[in-house]
Formats: C-alpha cells, sequence, structure tokens
DNA sequence: ATTAATCCATACACAACTGTATGGTGACAA
DNA sequence: TTGTCACCATACAGTTGTGTATGGATTAAT
C-alpha cells in the first residue's frame, strides 16, 4: 500500500496523538483499507478487523463510534488522494505526447492514482446513491482535464470530448477486466495506442523514450 | 428483465414441469438474477427472497438444495446468454462502418448483451478466482472477435488488436461508471466516436442512417 | 374416497455480526 | 506514588442469516 502518510493524516484528523505505541486509528483505517479494495465494502467487518489487528472488538469501539464512523473516513481518504492526480497531470502536459504519456504514468502509479480503490468505490457506487454522486462528478472533472488537454493540443470539438471520453473509459474498462499482463507487455504496444488516442503516429524515438522511462522507473512492478 | 424464455430453461433443467400454478425454481431464479443485477451476489439473501415473493424459506428449500444451488443455477444463465452476442454481431460485418454500428446496437440491446448481468458478474469476480477465471476467457473472446473484425477490413498487426481493445475497454468502462446518458445524446457523437475507433471518416449520410435505424428501433428506451 | 405427490408453514438449532456496559492494565505526569 | 488517561478485554443483549425436521394443505390420479 502506498502513501500512508495521507491516511494517517486522515486517521488522525480531530484526535490526538498516540500516547503508547498501541493500536490508533490509523491502524484500523489501514487495514479496513487493504479489506475494502481487495473484497469490497461489505467484507469490512468488525470482528474481522479485529482479529487480523490481534486485539478485541473493544478496541475498535474506542477509536471509533461505529462501522459507519470508520467508513466516512475511508471516503475522505479517497477524496483526498484520487481527485487531483488526472487533473494535475494533464495541466502539466506539454505536448500530445507528453500529455498521453502522463496520463498513462499517473495510471499505472499507484502512489499517484489507486486503481484498486477507485474500483472498490465504483462496486459501493452501484448500490448507494449518495457515492454514485461523489463518483459521477469526480468523472466529469477527470474528463473535463482530459477534454482540455486535446483542445489545447488543436482538437476541436466535439473531437476533444469524444477522444477525451474514449481515453478514460478504456482506462476504466482496462481496470475492470482486472487484466494483469505485465508492464513489459502492455509497453509494447505503445504506438498503435497512441494512434487509436489520438489519431497520429508517434515516432520510434518517441516511442522507445517513454519505454526506456517506464521501465526504468516502474520496472519491478508486475 | 428481457429474454426470460432461457432464464426458465435454465430453471427447469432436470426438474418435472410444474402441476399446480405455485412458485417454481423459475420465480426464485427470476427474483435473484434481479436482486443480482441491482445489488450484487451478497445481497442475493433467502429470507429476502421468501419475503419477496410472499412465501416462506420452506418453499426455497423444497426447490433448491442450498443457497449455492440457486446461485450455480445463475451463472449457468450467463453462460448461455451473453457469451454468443458479440461474436455473432462481428462475423456478420458486411463494412467497417456497418461492424462498429452492430457492435453499439448489441451493446444497447438488453435482448442481446445484458450490460447489468455483465457488471455484476465483474464485481463478483473480484473476489471469486473461479468466476474471474470464467470472465476472462469470456473477454478474450469478445477482444479476439473484434480483432478479427479489424483485420477483416484491412487493419494490419498490432493495429487491429489495439483497436479492438480500445473498443471493448471503452464500452466496459462506459458501463462501468453507469452513466445516464439518452440515447438521443450518445447518438449525437456518432461521427466523433467512429473516427477515435477507426480512424477514418463517416460520411453525413451514414451517421443519420445510423441514428434513424437506432432511435426508430430503441427510441422508448432511457 | 383414498392415496400420493407437490408445495409451503412452523419451529428449532446454530453461527456470525453489531453495539454497549464495565472492568482491567500499563505508562506517564505531578 | 498515586492518580489519570489511553487502550483493551470480557460479558451480555439483540439482530439477521442459514439449514433441517416435520407437519399441514391442496391437487390429481386411481
Amino acid at each position: 500500500m502506498a502513501d500512508t502518510g495521507l491516511l494517517r493524516a486522515v486517521a488522525e484528523r480531530g484526535t490526538s496523538n498516540a500516547q503508547r505505541n498501541q493500536l490508533q486509528r490509523f491502524d484500523w483505517l489501514k487495514q479496513a483499507l487493504e479489506i475494502f479494495v481487495n473484497e469490497g465494502i461489505d467484507a469490512i467487518r468488525i470482528t474481522r478487523l479485529a482479529n487480523d489487528l490481534g486485539v478485541t472488538r473493544g478496541s475498535f469501539y474506542w477509536h471509533f463510534r461505529n462501522r459507519e464512523d470508520l467508513i466516512n473516513s475511508l471516503v475522505s481518504y479517497w477524496k483526498d488522494k484520487n481527485t487531483a492526480a488526472i487533473t494535475d497531470s494533464m495541466t502539466q502536459a506539454s505536448s500530445l505526447a507528453d500529455g498521453i504519456f502522463r496520463f498513462f504514468e499517473t495510471c499505472i502509479d499507484a502512489a499517484l492514482f489507486d486503481s484498486r480503490l477507485d474500483l472498490a468505490l465504483r462496486e459501493w457506487a452501484r448500490r448507494s446513491p449518495s457515492i454514485h454522486a461523489m463518483i459521477d462528478d469526480e468523472d466529469a472533472a477527470r474528463i473535463e482535464a482530459l477534454r482540455q488537454f486535446y483542445l489545447r493540443f488543436d482538437y476541436p470539438m466535439p473531437q476533444a470530448l469524444i477522444r477525451a471520453r474514449v481515453l478514460y473509459y478504456s482506462q476504466i474498462g482496462f481496470y475492470a477486466l482486472g487484466t494483469t499482463d505485465s508492464l513489459q507487455t502492455r509497453l509494447e504496444y505503445t504506438e498503435p495506442y497512441f494512434e487509436a488516442f489520438t489519431g497520429q503516429q508517434l515516432t520510434r524515438l518517441e516511442a522507445e523514450g517513454f519505454q526506456r522511462y517506464i521501465l526504468g522507473k516502474y520496472g519491478d512492478l508486475t
């Protein structure tokens, strides 16, 4: 799990600091997030968390008011994290190729964008209208950032909007499939992907530069 | 819900026909499918099904061995339904535009392809390795059908494969977002979507022909 | 009219979970 | 060193769910 700093900050909102090195809100949230991401919202059971952490439920009810309290903290964490990752990337793009590359880098860098968390929330949104509304806002903001990017590099409307949607839908669809291709495999198709998403050709030099950069930085990932 | 015929056939496999007009396996399966599609596999509770159908759980345990028996029947139904919808469409394509149009028609026609059922299964697959393996096979077959389609209309490799993936990922991503745009709204962008998915231009005449066809056939949908 | 099969209700045993009330224990400060 | 606070254990009440055992009711056939 990446970026425990932000989760810790969310956990300690309105609470005093640790006095002894025992469990804190943070430890419960960390474990709950792990379960949420892997098994969904309904798998977050207080009894199970207590077992995993090696304490009894009495501890939980000291740190949290109830189960809802814990879950609300998880939502706060998600709001603070994934919101800005994509929009930041796209505004920094210095060229068309640079923007597409930045988008993919953001998508595979778990420290910037937690795709498993995004999937788990989307699953939850299917049953919770309030969560669904939150995700809708998120999606709209991300697609708008991509649209502005395409506009900035001379795509007219409505092409800019549709290319933004196709790029974003594709990425979400890729996550939804749960494909386990290696980074190496996915990078092999840099050029045809670029052509599909932009309608333009990438030079062999640009593609190789991107592949070397990604493999150098994330080569140890699965 | 569409296509209750197939569900009924699955329900009555290995059972005698109805003797009185009381509940049968089919009625339980129909209700369970509705809950599964809207709220996920964990929402299928025997107690709740009995309440919804106005009987007690005693009836359930006459028709089914246990909860697992019911769920296995749901899986059989999915296997029999969504498998062939996309592959059939793509092999029938008579031109590039015809193929893209057929793909979208299949995706919006609930009688051919049940997208909510697909989503619910994908959610379940996140926790069940056996279901995940089934979905993987399904996805591979669908993408292969799209790849063959692109190949047939003169896209070389690897472009044919990547365009097949982008088209399929986009559609799954669209479903995952749960967007509620009207059919009318989505059809407005026929041409830029076509351009993004094929790299080729659509004539105004072709686009209008498609829009009229779809609105005429599915205009009463949301 | 009796029998047999179908379909459902009732009642019980059992498990897993939430939340609350209350007491115990260790560390740190005054 | 003594009190206080942070943190956890224990015990209890209540809910919701599964599965089983068994009896009742209705229908069709003989």
